[in-house]
DNA sequence: CCAATTATTCTCAACGTGAGCATAAGAGCC
DNA sequence: GGCTCTTATGCTCACGTTGAGAATAATTGG
C-alpha cells in the first residue's frame, strides 16, 4: 500500500470521523531468478506502479506495489488485485494468496498530518521473473537485502552475533521491570535462536517486528519522528511505510507454504532439473539442502516426474528434466518439500 | 461482519462511485466445553451482538459477531476486536489470530437492492467457555452443527457417501465441457478424499467452497435469488452472509494451527488431565487420536508436565493433573500436537 | 587420459510413528 | 474382601522417514 490518495492509490472512504479510511491492495510480487529470490518493488514510496507524486522525505525508500479497489466493479479483492497488476505492470499473475491485512494507526507517516487511515490488504503472488520484466519506476530486488539475517545458505549470518544479539540484548535490559526483562528476552531467544533455542527459518515477521519495536531498523526511528535514520545498512535497506513488514510477512507465509503446499513450481520453467528446483527452495528458504536427500524428497514423494530427456551440459554430466507431477495432489494430502531443521553439507 | 450501517455495525466509507464500502471485524469466538468445539453465534444475521433492526428474510439464520474499526481511536485491528467483543459480549479475549479479509461482492444480500460493498476482517479467538457464558442475543453452537461431514471422531460421517459424494458427482458432470469436468473431478476429489485420495483434516474450506459452488448449501440458493433453501439439513445449518465460510477458514487455520503451535492450551483451564487435552484435540480436529500415543507425544515432546496431583475420580483409576510446560517454546521450533492421518483405535 | 564437476544410486544408523499388549489404581457391587 | 468395570500409565515392536555420506556415472576442459 502506500496511502496514495491519488487515482492510483486506495479506495477512499469517509466515515464521517475524521480523517477518514483508505482501503487498497498491496502486492508480494515473488520470483527466483539466478538462485535468488526477487521481490518487485517500485522506485518511490507512496507510489503506485507508475505514478509519480509531490516529492516526500522518503522517496528514496521501496516500497511495494499497491492499489486500490474499485467496489463498484471488482468483484472479489483477488480480481483487484489481478486487474491493476495487470494494468500497471503489465504482469499476469499466476498464484495469488492473501496474506494479512495491516491496519495499524500510523502506518502511513501522512495519517500524522491529517492524512487518511490506510488499511491495506497483502497479497502473496508468484511469477517467473523472465514473463515479468521490471517496467520504469519499478525494479526485481533480492529480498535478502531487505532482510539480511535470514539468508543462512552460506552458514549463520555474520550479522546475528555482530550486530543484532548485543543489541537485542540491550533493549531486553532497557524494559523497566524484571517480568519485562524476562518476557522480551524469551521472545528475542525464540525469535532469533539464541541460548540454545534453535533457529526457526518460518519466523521471519517474530524477527523483524522485534527489530521494529527495540528501534533497530531505519522504519523505527521514522514512525516515532526521528528523521535521521540510514537507508541502509547492515540491518537491510529499509522500506516506505510498513512494507518490509508485509515482505517478512510473505516471506514467512511462503517458506511455511512449501512445506505442504507444491508452489515451488509456480516459480520454476515447465521442466527443470532438480538442481535447479533445490536452489530455488533453498533460496526461499533461506538454508542449503542435502542434495541426494532432497532428490529422494521430490522423487520417491511422487513430487516430480523424469521427463526422459537430459539438460544440456552445466558443468558435470548431464541432468534429466523433470517436470511437477500434477497426480501427487491426489495421492497425498500435504505433497510439498518439507525443510529440515538446519543441515550442513551440500 | 454482516453489513450493519448502524453504529454497531461497520465504518462507513464514501468513495463517490456508488454503494460506497463498509469495513469491519468478524469474530470466530471459540472455546471447547464437554468435548465440543463450540463458536459463539448471534441469534440473527445482519445485527451486532445485542442490537435488534429491521425484519429480514434471513433473521432466523446464526451469524458471527460483527463490529467495526474506529480508525480514530482504534490504534490497531486487533485492538478494535478487542474493544468491541468486551463492549458488546462481556469477553475479555485472550489469543486472537487473524485469519482472512473477506470482500467478495454481494456476500452481504442488501449490497443488491443498494446497500454498500461491506469488506470483512475475519479473526479467531480462543476462550474458555466457563469465562465466557453467552449473553442475550448470541450463543454457543456446536460447530459441527454448521459443517457436520467435518466431524469424523464417531467414524466416517455418513452423510459423506450418502449425499455428498453422488450430489457432488452430479456437479462434476454438469461441467460443460470435458477438460472442465476433469477439473471439478480433481477438485472434489482430493477436497472431500474421493477416489482413493485421502481425506484432508485441513481442507475445511475448500469443501465448504465446493459445496457453495454445487448449489448444495442453503446459502448458494439464497445468493441466487432462489429464496427456498431449507435453514437446516443433513448439509448443515447455515449461516447468514458468508459466515458459514468465515468459520469454515477458521476450522481449517485452527486445525492445522495446533500441530505447530501451543494454542490448544487456551481452551483448557491451567491443569488437566492428559484425556482431557486429548479430548479438546480430538474436538478440534475433528477426528480420534491413539491414546498412548497422544500422551507420549505431549509428554515425550515436553508440551506438558505433571503437577504431581491427582484429578478426582472420574470413573478408573485417577488421573495425574498436568500443566502446559512454557518453556517448550524455547526447546523446539514447532511445539504441537502433530495429527496423524487417519487412526482407527482409541 | 587426467582432473574437475555435477548427477545418481545406495547404505546405514537414528528417530519418530502407528498399533497394541500388559499392568496399575481407582469406584461400585456382591 | 473380592470381583468387575473403567480409566491411567508403561512398554514393546515393526516400519517408514530422515540425516549423513560413500560410491559410482557421465560429462567438459585441459
Amino acid at each position: 500500500m502506500g496511502g496514495n490518495d491519488g487515482p492510483a492509490g486506495g479506495t477512499r472512504i469517509d466515515d464521517g470521523t475524521g480523517g477518514g479510511l483508505v482501503i487498497g491492495l498491496n502486492a508480494v510480487i515473488v520470483a527466483v531468478t539466478d538462485e535468488r529470490p526477487r521481490v518487485l518493488v517500485v522506485r518511490r514510496a507512496g507510489h503506485g506502479l507508475g505514478t509519480p507524486s509531490e516529492p516526500s522525505p522518503y522517496d528514496d525508500l521501496a516500497a511495494l506495489p499497491f492499489g486500490p479497489l474499485d467496489p463498484a466493479s471488482d468483484r472479489t479483492l483477488e480480481l483487484a488485485l489481478r486487474r491493476w497488476v495487470r494494468e500497471q505492470a503489465g504482469i499476469g499473475v499466476g498464484y495469488v494468496e492473501q496474506l494479512y491485512t495491516f491496519g495499524d494507526q500510523n502506518r502511513d507517516p501522512r495519517e500524522r498530518t491529517g492524512g487518511p487511515r490506510v488499511i491495506s490488504i497483502g497479497y502473496l503472488t508468484l511469477v517467473r521473473e523472465d514473463a515479468a520484466p521490471a517496467q520504469a519506476g519499478s525494479r526485481w530486488r533480492d529480498w535478502y537485502d531487505y532482510l539480511p539475517w535470514e539468508d543462512w545458505r552460506g552458514g549463520r549470518p555474520a550479522v546475528l552475533d555482530d550486530e543484532l544479539q548485543p543489541s537485542l540484548l540491550v533493549w531486553c535490559d532497557a524494559a523497566s521491570d524484571d517480568a519485562g526483562r524476562r518476557r522480551r528476552r524469551e521472545r528475542v531467544d525464540i525469535a532469533f535462536g539464541f541460548g540454545g533455542t534453535p533457529w526457526d527459518g518460518y519466523r521471519v515477521l517474530d524477527r523483524y517486528e522485534l527489530l521494529y519495536e527495540a528501534g533497530l531498523v531505519t522504519e523505527s526511528k521514522r514512525d516515532r519522528g526521528d528523521d535521521g535514520g540510514e537507508i541502509s545498512g547492515r540491518l537491510g535497506w529499509a522500506m516506505g511505510f510498513d512494507h518490509r513488514r508485509i515482505l517478512a510477512t510473505a516471506i514467512g507465509r511462503l517458506r511455511g507454504k512449501i512445506k505442504y503446499r507444491p508452489v515451488v513450481f509456480e516459480l520454476l520453467p515447465e521442466t527443470f532439473t532438480l538442481l535447479q528446483l533445490q536452489r530455488v527452495v533453498e533460496a526461499l528458504a533461506g538454508q542449503p539442502l542435502h542434495k541426494q536427500n532432497f532428490r529422494r524428497l521430490v522423487e520417491k514423494g511422487g513430487l516430480v516426474e523424469g521427463t526422459g530427456r537430459l539438460a544440456s551440459g552445466t558443468g558435470g554430466r548431464p541432468a534429466e528434466r523433470f517436470r511437477f507431477r500434477r497426480d501427487v495432489l491426489r495421492e497425498r494430502p500435504t505433497p510439498g518439500v518439507g525443510l529440515p531443521s538446519l543441515p550442513s553439507s551440500s
